[in-house]
DNA sequence: CCTGGAGTTGTCCTA
DNA sequence: TTAGGACAACTCCAG
């Protein structure tokens, strides 16, 4: 069965070794394995990778290339289109079969289809995986057949139909094509350098499978049983932070179901957070499921009626929010550590998105291209998902008249003011009381906390009450217009 | 085809 | 201080 002919493994949103399907079908062929990214800027209808993506995926790459170094294996990186990569590789190799994992936005459909298409007329196998999805779109379906629109009933189906896969193990050493030619990573520039801004993300993550399985761990050992509670705690470090490693694929979600399952075993109070965990997880799958039947969401309206919407053109106001100057403490902590960190705490993320959306009334387009561009975990389906759910033109979506109000919402989730003075030092004399709203405080406590509004701190940027019914009235005429 | 319960994450006012 | 209801209506989805 071993021949010269080697077997192509196409990496792409599967930047790992362990649990992954293709790789796992490569070495069950016996031929030998040739790893092979592809840096591609070129296929069309494929948006390119935003500051802190690329940044994420250089150290990725540059995992994955150590990992396979490690069972013999030398990553090939390629840049072009595609296809005309993937011919040319075959041509130069002999290689006679070609297997990856399968993407699911709309853009990568047409180009994986396409170049199934010209494998497989060229007579060599092309066969895709599914590595990256606890139950692929077209798996799961409503009772009269269609794609499932509310998460609640697709989160009981999932959990009536889903079964981890079988785990396969590799053996230790892989059998290696011979070497070919390929570019240096650094060629490819996906490092900032004027300026360098990615000192804050060096300082937040540790990038590569090894580091995702040790945060899993991690947090299935020390978070998991306060994680229903924590979770919305941007003061504690409650979360999974998974979603960066998740979106790569330097973990699969298998490997996070097996777990979890393993720690619901458990029971008490370890059991309720892993599966809460897990509804998270499915929440990832939900937003994949939607983009593949309605690829429209990602840049339109789910409900049609928001399309006119009066969006206010602001982007002065837009610029403000980007660098949290807005004057709401807890909006310029969550947009200071999604510019230092490249994340943000998933709740503050409702906060920011609702504030630039209902308060500032400008576009949640433009909110999803700022966090597509500086989130280390930006994801198409995942984006668009969030911002139309916090907009309320989402499937399934917010109700209109939710609107957060950034004070409430950080005495409540963030009481002792931890989290903003963590991101807004110039806050962090300012007593816990004032924290979230230093406006109102007394002149004596502004002057003791060394903070001089309009100086050291802006000043609010609108007037939440009154930006709340301004917003309110918005909705409002548009259910008129439309009705 | 019809029916009815339900739908991630809130806020504000009133009693 | 706290609890309950209003805020809208609509669509989804299982039976």
């Amino acid at each position: 069965m071993s021949s010269n002919h080697p077997v192509i493994v196409w990496f792409r949103q599967d930047l790992r070794v362990a649990d992954n399907p293709a790789l796992a079908a490569a070495v069950a062929s016996g031929r030998p394995i040739l790893p092979l990214y592809i840096f591609d800027e070129e296929s069309p209808d494929i948006r390119s990778a935003g500051g802190a993506s690329r940044w994420w995926l250089h150290h990725s790459l540059d995992a994955l290339a150590k990992d396979l170094g490690g069972c013999g294996l030398q990553l090939v990186l390629r840049c072009g289109v595609a296809a005309e990569v993937l011919e040319g590789l075959v041509a130069e190799t002999g290689a006679r079969q070609v297997v990856w994992n399968r993407c699911y936005e709309p853009g990568a459909i047409a180009r994986d289809t396409a170049v199934k298409a010209m494998l497989r007329d060229a007579g060599i196998a092309a066969e895709s995986f599914n590595g990256s999805l606890l139950l692929e779109p077209w798996r799961i379906k409503t009772g009269q057949g269609g794609p499932y629109k509310v998460f609640t009933p697709y989160w009981r189906r999932l959990r009536e139909l889903y079964q981890a896969p079988i785990v396969v193990e590799l053996p230790e050493r892989l059998s290696p094509a011979a070497v070919v030619a390929g570019n240096d990573l650094n060629d490819w520039a996906l490092l900032p350098t004027t300026p360098d801004w990615a000192g804050g993300l060096r300082e937040s993550w540790h990038v590569g499978a090894r580091a995702a399985r040790t945060r899993l761990t991690a947090f299935l050992e020390d978070a998991v049983a306060d994680y229903p509670r924590d979770r919305d705690r941007p003061d504690r470090a409650g979360t999974s932070r998974l979603s960066p490693h998740l979106h790569w694929g330097e973990i699969g979600p298998h490997q996070i179901w097996r777990a979890a399952a393993a720690s619901m075993e458990a029971g008490g109070a370890a059991a309720l957070g892993a599966e809460a965990l897990l509804r998270e997880l499915a929440w990832r799958d939900f937003n994949h499921h939607l983009l593949f039947h309605f690829p429209r969401i990602a840049t339109s309206n789910w409900r049609e009626q928001f399309d006119g919407f009066p969006w206010r053109d602001d982007a002065d106001g837009l610029a403000v929010w980007q660098q949290g100057r807005t004057g709401y403490p807890l909006v310029d902590a969550g947009m200071r550590e999604l510019w230092h960190t490249g994340f943000m705490h998933n709740r503050v993320r409702m906060i920011v998105g609702s504030f630039l959306i209902k308060d500032l009334m400008i576009d949640w387009r433009d909110g999803e291209a700022w966090f597509w561009d500086t989130l280390v975990d930006a994801d198409l389906a995942n984006n668009a998902g969030n911002w139309q759910w916090v907009a309320g033109s989402g499937a399934d979506a917010s109700p209109f008249f939710r609107i957060f109000n950034p004070v409430t919402q950080g005495e409540k989730f963030d009481p002792v003011g931890e989290y903003v003075r963590r991101w807004v030092p110039e806050l962090a004399e300012m007593p816990d009381r004032w924290v979230h709203k230093p406006w109102a405080a007394p002149a004596d406590v502004l002057a003791d906390a060394g903070v001089v509004l309009g100086e050291t701190y802006p000043t609010p940027m609108v007037d939440h009450a009154a930006a709340r019914n301004r917003a309110l009235a918005a909705f409002k005429s548009l259910r008129n217009e439309t009705t």
